[in-house]
DNA sequence: AATAATAATGATAATTGTTATCATGATAGC
DNA sequence: GCTATCATGATAACAATTATCATTATTATT
């Protein structure tokens, strides 16, 4: 399934969190674009649709939707502040451009099989992975 | 090729940085366990071969090390601060047990194909990826 | 072993990113 | 519309990291 602004005011509501319109302007902000941004590039952003909404309601705001795992954090090699809306809301990894920073998802990383091979090494009882790939993205490469 | 805290005071030697007790006080704390440490961590644990090393020193030598690909730097859900010797030189991947926070190396992430399948479906041309695995030690399973 | 040139350290403080507190204001159910 | 409750923002605290610069230590050379 498919996450999008509107719906994930929606599970807001239902979860019994007030739908303000400061996390309208959160929640347009991430939605706005296909890049991943920084607490301070979604202030910048949300400012447009609720402006003189605080810093530290963009920070409360992406802790709630990280809580109801609506939103992921990107992890990049100069830096692990991105946000970005939750896309898909199955299991799924990022392509991340290392020069605009856009961002696609894509499913299937086929990794259980490592897993078990891993488990089988190791001991280690895996619960979890973490894994990004980066790149140029088309647009980029011409660049 | 496994790289021990003598092997790489011998790099940094070559390179021409000089070596002093502080130094060597940082290599030796990252090489005194098998876990990832922050930098916090890594002070502690220098201060006991040098006495008195700043806070500040560790943050230089671990940048410093990172420049020369020395350090492994650590991606956990909880937090980004990890430091860890590079233990083999070669590419690499880390599994991370998330209560005691040890790390095994494991080479072989056979992640090749996967990325020659998002270059043709993203048109993205990738150059690097992240991957970590998260899980319980066999230590810490049965405690 | 002593010396000189150079680089590294640490004290101090600035900067950046994030979080706590609490009075004020806004939201949703009535 | 009214009210209870939750969210916001101003302020400031906190945490992590980095800059500046005088002092000190290291290395290559005598």
């Amino acid at each position: 399934m498919k996450l999008t602004a509107n719906r994930i005011a929606g599970i807001l509501r239902q979860e019994g969190y007030k739908l303000t319109p400061q996390r309208h302007a959160v929640l347009k902000a991430l939605a706005s674009g296909s890049d991943y941004l920084t607490p301070e590039a979604i202030h910048e952003k949300a400012c447009i649709h609720s402006p003189g909404i605080g810093l530290i309601t963009v920070y409360r705001t992406l802790g709630l939707l990280s809580d109801l795992n609506l939103v992921c954090r990107l992890h990049a090699p100069d830096g692990c502040r991105g946000y970005l809306m939750r896309r898909p809301t199955e299991h799924h990894h990022h392509v991340v451009c290392s020069s605009c920073s856009k961002v696609v998802d894509f499913k299937g990383c086929g990794l259980s099989d490592l897993e078990q091979k891993l488990l089988d090494e190791t001991g280690f009882d895996i619960n979890g992975h973490l894994l990004e790939f980066y790149g140029l993205c088309p647009e980029c490469r011409v660049a």
